[in-house]
DNA sequence: GATAATGATTGCGC
DNA sequence: GCGCAATCATTATC
């Protein structure tokens, strides 16, 4: 019937658009087309035909209202956004622990990562746009030939940006993988310490042999002695914890170099009175003769001496304090 | 290369 | 959260 004369009918009409909707047109059968689009009634037909697709697709439920927030994708975006990968460039911070040419290469190393991945989702953020754009060209051709309703263009356009979604998903996910392997080797990285300057560490057993008695310093002490030292205020607390420990556990060196502060300290005392020390009545290690680990710890001197060491408190003399030990050492011998 | 020294980390208790 | 103790990992010294 269809291509041999025109359909006189609605209902032939209705026949022949259907089978061309089944099969497409194909562009050799011009005279075809040529016979639809010159019937009187097609228009009419035509917007019957779209009123009821339209009515049809409104029953099916649009998947653009319901769709959830994907929970993967929000944690991978989180994770962008604190990683300063995405969103506001944050300059990469990495620890407060992390030595400044560390930290350069550290934000360095997150800023190759920011612009490849930034770079990355552009692409395919285009490349989406794009494909949605040709689609939606392509479904308005085809709707001069068979209805096709807004709904289901939307539909289409929601299944395709769900395809790119799942290539973000991919792009994110192996970006922070990068970061993961960033941070993870930057962090190993920390444990490559170095030894604090020789003025460093002078600063920090002046301190410590001038508070024997107390070597807890307040948060204010460590954030000075940090500003000193130029190190943290952790690796000033790391530097107490640790130095507190090995005194206990040397007690005789621990003596000998709390003796060389002292001295130290004595002259300081000679030159320039008792600036400095807070516990101005006890200098260096004077102090520490009346600190607790003193009294189990001394080699040789399992209790502590009920006798006042031989010299006077205000003027401390190393050399008095080795005699009085080697003088208590033969007393245990004896 | 062995050893000591030292800064950092971890697990635990308070 | 802080400090202690044990431990790790690196650096310095011999």
């Amino acid at each position: 019937m269809v291509g041999t004369s025109s359909p006189s009918t609605l209902s032939e009409l209705l026949n022949e658009v259907l089978k061309i909707n089944e099969q497409t047109l194909d562009d050799n059968d011009n005279s075809k087309k040529q016979a639809l689009h010159v019937h009187p009634m097609r228009q009419a037909l035509f917007d019957v035909l779209c009123e009821t697709k339209e009515k049809t697709v409104l029953s099916v439920r649009n998947p653009v209202d319901e769709a959830p927030e994907d929970p993967q994708l929000m944690r991978l975006d989180n994770m962008l956004v604190a990683e300063g990968v995405a969103g506001p460039d944050k300059g990469g911070t990495l620890g407060s622990d992390a030595s400044g040419g560390d930290q350069a290469d550290y934000r360095q190393k997150l800023h190759q990562i920011r612009v490849v991945y930034n770079d990355e989702l552009r692409k395919y953020e285009d490349a989406c746009a794009e494909f949605t754009q040709h689609v939606r060209s392509l479904l308005k051709d085809q709707s001069q030939v068979r209805p096709i309703a807004h709904k289901e263009i939307e539909r289409m356009v929601y299944i395709i940006q769900k395809k790119f979604s799942g290539i973000q998903v991919q792009l994110k996910q192996s970006t922070c993988e990068a970061v993961m392997i960033l941070r993870s080797r930057f962090l190993d990285a920390r444990r490559k310490r170095r030894n604090f300057s020789k003025q460093a560490t002078e600063v920090l057993n002046e301190y410590f042999y001038g508070h024997l008695s107390n070597p807890y310093p307040s948060e204010e002490a460590k954030e000075d002695l940090a500003r000193q030292c130029n190190i943290t205020v952790s690796q000033v607390s790391n530097w107490f914890g640790n130095k507190r420990i090995r005194y206990k556990k040397n007690m005789a060196k621990a003596q000998e170099e709390a003796s060389i502060y002292a001295a130290k300290k004595n002259a300081h005392v000679t030159l320039g009175g008792m600036a400095g020390n807070p516990y101005g009545m006890l200098p260096g290690a004077a102090a520490g003769l009346l600190n607790p680990y003193q009294m189990t710890s001394i080699p040789g001197q399992d209790t502590l001496h009920m006798g006042m060491p031989p010299f006077d408190l205000s003027v401390y003399n190393p050399q008095l304090m080795a005699q009085y030990q080697q003088q208590m050492e033969n007393n245990d011998k004896s």
